[in-house]
DNA sequence: CGAAGTCTTGACTAGACTCAAGTTGGGTGG
DNA sequence: CCACCCAACTTGAGTCTAGTCAAGACTTCG
């Protein structure tokens, strides 16, 4: 474990600047906000900071929790020191809904990096809905893209060579940071996650991770070193991962049921 | 549980009896309902007959779909003749939530057997979840169980051998068909799904499947033939999936939010 | 400087895939 | 009623992707 204590954090952006700015980009993404709406929704977040590899909710609560800055996941263990990663977990994110989901049995999240996490009370979050019908659309519009993520996640997982799975998981990584503006020139972004967590979000052995991303990296596609990713051929990229950005696009409309 | 409720049920159960049974059974194990509510969802229902392999949703439309009798799948198609299918639907299941998940790509649904589907109009579903909040607490752990089946899904195709693949569907299937009474006696059941179909829902090729199900049958643990599954060891079957049935286990009640 | 975690490399193994050739079984039509 | 047909299932042989084991190199940080 890691007790470092990060006063001043330079070079990773996570912990400088608006903490709500991703958030606010994520939502803007699917429904243009205006000022009242974004000052509604800054009064009513906290903001906490969590350390690299610790679990994302220490305080259990009726809270809905976002994902600010840094990088989480969600995981399975099983017997034998396996264990999957089901979903990585980006700023802009809702890693947590409460009671909303139904979820009975939720799964364990924890920091990949050093994160800020939103806390919403669930009072406070229904009012917000409620109050600004743009918001709750836009976080619906989110649901149902986390839920368009984990299918294309069991076709990687069932169908995919180890190229295709890491140039795939590579290319909507460059999406969804894309969208909360976190990429930077020449196709760049932070991508805190050691080879071991690749391997276990995408079904593979360590050493093979290793050797995969010596291919694409031979290849000229992308290199990965530090927590760094540079994107260096984009359209190669794509091409390996036979990726089809369709299922990021929640381009549907969703109008909501009108509640009473 | 009690399983004795239903009617007669023979030899293809599929198109006999009350098709409503299974859903009405489903519900049950969640939340105990009394006639009233029985009869109002009974009344709120239409349903249809789809043959084997067809789209379980060849009229399009603002409804709640239940699969009543029968088997289907959700799925993808990737380049290459690749199909990835996402989970399997079974009776009492909701195959399609309308616009409820806000799933804007709605993944294809085809019928694996002849099967009956349920239709409810969104606004017939939403009066009844607001009358009887029993039914509505029942469809909402329905929901939660499965999203907990798709996230093990994705453990068995990230990190499990193809024994543990098989051996740990079978539990699942036999575990899902037990709630809502399709297990007979000596622990068989009704499983119209071919080879190739299982190799896509496992991530397995079609041979390695047929070689597999060879295993667990000399191991004398399960036969399959002619869509019928008989269990023969059942505690052998769990040790040989390292089968956990928490996750199907919706244990926590869950309180809904008080709308309005 | 030492320690721990991470990354890299090599050698070997094994689980699963592909291809190709049968076999079985249920359904259909003559 | 039988012959045929097609889909599904089965088997064998050979290949290959990815896993395992083990050792060593590089980083970071105390």
């Amino acid at each position: 474990m890691d007790f470092s204590l990060p006063i001043i954090v330079s070079a990773p952006p996570q912990i400088s600047g608006d903490p709500l700015a991703r958030l606010v980009m994520r939502l803007s993404a699917f429904e243009r906000l205006g000022q009242e709406e974004i000052s509604a929704l800054r009064s009513i977040v906290t903001v906490d900071v969590v350390e690299a590899h610790e679990n994302l909710h220490k305080t259990a609560g009726p809270y809905v929790t976002v994902l600010l800055s840094g990088l989480a996941c969600q995981y399975k263990m099983l017997s034998g020191n396996r264990r999957q990663i089901l979903g990585l977990i980006v700023p802009g994110d809702v890693s947590h809904y409460g009671f909303l989901t139904g979820d009975a049995a939720p799964a364990q999240i924890t920091s990949l990096a050093i994160s800020q996490v939103g806390r919403i009370s669930i009072a406070d979050f229904t009012e917000l809905c409620q109050r600004y019908p743009r918001i709750m659309r836009a976080i619906i519009r989110g649901m149902a893209t986390a839920a368009a993520i984990s299918k294309e996640r069991l076709v990687t997982l069932g169908q995919r060579t180890s190229v295709e799975r890491m140039s795939h998981l590579m290319c909507e990584m460059n999406y969804r940071l894309d969208v909360v503006g976190l990429v930077g020139p020449g196709n760049t972004f932070e991508f805190h996650i050691t080879q071991a967590e690749l391997a276990d979000t995408l079904g593979l052995s360590t050493v093979h991770v290793n050797r995969t991303l010596q291919v694409l990296r031979r290849d000229g596609l992308i290199a990965m070193r530090q927590g760094k990713v540079s994107v260096d051929n984009l359209p190669g990229l794509i091409g390996a991962a036979r990726f089809d950005p369709y299922y990021l696009l929640q381009s549907t409309m969703i109008t909501p049921p009108t509640v009473g």
